[in-house]
DNA sequence: CCAAAAGTGTTCTCGGTACACCCATGT
DNA sequence: ACATGGGTGTACCGAGAACACTTTTGG
């Protein structure tokens, strides 16, 4: 392959974004410190980088859509269905991978916590907390590292913290998904407010019983408030991919991309 | 040339920005309209999309970074040297271009009024008026629509309005510039007092003479204030193309990218 | 003196923050 | 009853919008 090749090679990587689940030991104080994000990673099993980690991914197919080709890579890696994925920017420096022009189309996704049970597991794709990465390959950890930062922003200005979790939510979970992006406490009440001025939720009347204290309502997000500015046709929506996930591991095309 | 190809050919393209020179008819009524963006189109010479305006972009070479290679091809089109260039998006449907597949990773600069007179101006480039714009070629208008949101949105929360304009320039000049990107008036009490409290300009303690009125400060923008999100290592910047434009017509690949 | 734009001062509103306080449930 | 988080009320602060007003030049 890539004889002498004229022109740069395209691939298609993502940054996946997904709630740590709850350390369930028991210390009423874990509720004190904001959750953390996580981020799954797999290992590469070929030259260049062999043996480090890197972001899911893969070439890109002449014929398949670039958020398409996102979602089967990071579905075919990880066995994950992103319930959110945009693109983030795209990494081209001609040096950026040892011997051969790559340029990456990055994209980064939310899932929802429930989705991190059924991922794969295993030694080669593991999940690693936001501020606790390995050694990555190639101009990985900057991506990352951007990724992060877009992710901080738009939550701000958007509203897209309910990617992260399931169809029904209290209050609570969703100022915990804030406070764990944003890695700061913030106000119960000026919280509830504003996110209630914002329009964005609907009360579903229902309670959530069991709560050794007074019972918090259940709120789910208005589909139809998803104004998110992307190019024009193409609107950033909760993608489809293969939702009866079988991951399969890479090396369907050669060599792992970046 | 592409037997058969199994991947998808990578080009850049550039949506270029600058302020439509002053209508010197003298008609004072000029002052009370916002003045207008303008975007310089090349006209292509080849299938598919002959006749039709497009982009100015070109073919990513193997070992040459994204960047060089937007402002590279802008300046061989259209003779132009960017005063701030930065990634926008990368368009990569897989219909978007008949007969091959075309991903186009695009990018948006901004270039000062002088420049304009500088640039290559004839039946095959020419400079459009934002709101007039012709029929174009692939998918390139929704991708200025793109770049005409991520420019208004930007200009709020960053401070690259300078890039319009020449070194030196009036705080009712840089209002101008503003309004012309929003479409719409803003009082210049309010603005002033505003880009004075961000801390980005500097008063040079010239004034200019010569106006019919009191005579305005002359201010330039501290170069060390140039806080720009983008990817860790590389913030988006001035770029530093071939300075001494020596334009030349596309071709110099096969076929014309988009 | 007058026109016209430069530049200043004052007030108002609104979004975000801090924080005191009441409410409803399980134990 | 009481601990615990759910939920409400209220006061403050700073950024931006509206607009009256003063200043400085050319004609």
């Amino acid at each position: 392959m890539s004889q002498h090749d004229t022109h740069a090679r395209l691939a298609v990587s993502t940054v996946i974004f997904a709630l740590a689940p709850d350390q369930a030991d028991g210390v009423a104080d874990d509720r004190e410190r904001p959750a953390s994000l996580r981020i799954p990673l797999v290992r590469r099993l070929r030259e260049p980088g062999l043996g480090q980690w890197a972001l899911p991914g893969g070439w890109l197919p002449v014929s398949e859509a670039l958020d398409g080709a996102a979602a089967r890579t990071l579905n075919e890696t990880t066995g994950l269905a992103p319930k959110y994925l945009e693109q983030l920017y795209t990494f081209g420096d001609p040096d950026r991978s040892p011997g051969e022009r790559v340029v990456s189309v990055v994209y980064w996704a939310l899932v929802h916590s429930d989705e991190v049970e059924r991922a794969v597991s295993d030694e080669n794709v593991r999940w690693f907390d936001e501020d606790a990465l390995p050694d990555l390959a190639f101009d990985h950890a900057a991506i990352i590292d951007y990724a992060l930062r877009r992710l901080r922003t738009k939550l701000v200005y958007s509203r897209i913290a309910h990617a992260l979790l399931g169809e029904r939510f209290t209050m609570a979970e969703l100022r915990r998904v804030h406070e764990a992006v944003l890695r700061r406490r913030l106000d119960p009440a000026n919280f509830r407010r504003t996110i209630e001025a914002s329009g964005t939720l609907i009360d579903t009347g229902e309670r959530l019983a069991g709560t050794r204290h007074r019972p918090p309502a259940l709120y789910r997000f208005d589909p139809a408030h998803s104004p998110v500015a992307s190019p024009s046709p193409a609107p950033a929506q909760p993608h489809a991919a293969s939702a009866t996930a079988s991951p399969t591991r890479p090396g369907t095309h050669s060599k792992e991309p970046q």
